[in-house]
DNA sequence: CCAACTATATATAAACA
DNA sequence: TTGTTTATATATAGTTG
C-alpha cells in the first residue's frame, strides 16, 4: 500500500513477509479496537503468527469463550440429526413437485417446446427465438410463464410445509444449527 | 479519517454509527485477509453488531473452532493477554464468503440453467426439475418467468411495428433479434 | 533485524444523489 | 435510507541508516 500496489498472494521473501506481518498485525489491531471503540459492539481478533508460538488476541479471551461454548452448546448429533430431517423432507417434496411440474405438461406443446430449447442450447444459443416464427415464439413464452409459476408455487408450497412442520423451538434450533455450520466452514481459510 | 479526524469514542449519532459500523467492519474484514493471504498465517475476526443477530465470522468457523480450542488450551491468563474479539471477526468472514458465493452462482446462472434444459430434452424430461435442487428449480423458474416476460413484451413490439409498416421482412428479422438479446440480458433480474 | 522516513495505496467521514 | 463521490486521514511498501 505505498510506494508500490502489492499483489494479493503469499510474499515470497522471508524477512519482507516478517515486516510486513508485524506492520500489518499491528495496523489490524487498531483497527478493531477503533471499530470496538466507535460503534459500541464486542469484537475481536486472533492472528496466529509463524513468527510466534502463541497468537496476539484482541480484546480478551472471553469474547471467544463465549463463542466457543455457543458452539458447543449445539450437540452435534442434534445438529446432524435435524438437518438430515430437514434434507429428508425438502427430498420429500422435491418429489411433489416432480408430480405437479408433470401434470403441468401439455402434449402438444411439449415437443415444439423442447424442439426450441434444443436449438437454444445446441449451437444456435437464444438466437434461437428470435428466428423461430413469432407464434412459435408466442407460444413458447406463454408455456414458460406457466411452467415456471407452477414450479414457483410448488416451492411456496414447501416451505410452507416445513414452516408447518417444524416448531417455533425447533426452528430456532434448526437455525443455530445452519449458523453453527456457517461458522464452521467460514474458517476454514485459518490455518 | 477523512474530511474530519474521528475522536475515538462512541459515536453519538445513531444512524452515523450504523454508518460507520457497516464501513469499518469491510475494511476489518478486509485487511484480515490480507493479512492472511500476504503472510501466509491464521488469522481470524469476529465482530458482534448490534445491528445483526450472528457475529460476522471471518474467515471461517472451522478456523475459529480451532483458533478457539487452542486458546482454550492456554493458561487463562495467557488468555486475556493474547484474545481479541473472535466472534465479530467470524461473523465477518460469513458476510464475506455468502457474498462472493452468490456473485459466482449470478455468474454461473446462465450456464446453469441451459444444463437444466439440456437434460429437460435430452432423456430425462421435466423429471429434470425436480431432481435438480430446490434453489436450481427457483432459479430457473425465475430465469424462465423474466424470459418470458421479455420475448413477450418484444412481441408485442414487433407486432405493433409490423402493423404500422406493411410486411418489411427485414425490420421484423432485426426486431427479433433485438428481442433474443433482450432475453439475454433480463436475467440480471434473477436473485 | 529494527526504526525512521516518505511516497503511495487504502480507508473512510462527509457530502451528495 | 442506501449508494456514490470526494477530500482527507491512515496504513504501509520500499528505502535508508
Amino acid at each position: 500500500m505505498a510506494r508500490k500496489k502489492v499483489k494479493l498472494a503469499l510474499i515470497a521473501n522471508d524477512s519482507a513477509r516478517k515486516a510486513t506481518f508485524n506492520k500489518r498485525k499491528k495496523g489490524l489491531i487498531k483497527k478493531v479496537s477503533e471499530l470496538s471503540v466507535l460503534c459500541g459492539v464486542s469484537a475481536c481478533a486472533v492472528v496466529y503468527g509463524p513468527y510466534e508460538a502463541r497468537p496476539i488476541v484482541w480484546p480478551s479471551a472471553q469474547d471467544a469463550q463465549r463463542v466457543l461454548a455457543r458452539l458447543k452448546s449445539l450437540p452435534e448429533m442434534e445438529q446432524n440429526k435435524k438437518m438430515m430431517n430437514q434434507e429428508a423432507f425438502l427430498r420429500q417434496r422435491v418429489a411433489k413437485l416432480r408430480e405437479q411440474v408433470k401434470r403441468q405438461e401439455r402434449e402438444n406443446r411439449e415437443e415444439e417446446l423442447k424442439e426450441l430449447m434444443r436449438r437454444c442450447v445446441d449451437g444456435e444459443g437464444w438466437g434461437a427465438l428470435a428466428r423461430a416464427g413469432v407464434e412459435e415464439v408466442t407460444a413458447l413464452a406463454c408455456m414458460l410463464e406457466v411452467k415456471a409459476k407452477a414450479v414457483q408455487e410448488r416451492m411456496e408450497a414447501l416451505r410452507r410445509g416445513a414452516d408447518e412442520r417444524f416448531g417455533k423451538e425447533e426452528k430456532v434450533v434448526l437455525g443455530e444449527a445452519e449458523a453453527a455450520a456457517a461458522v464452521v466452514e467460514d474458517l476454514s481459510e485459518c490455518q
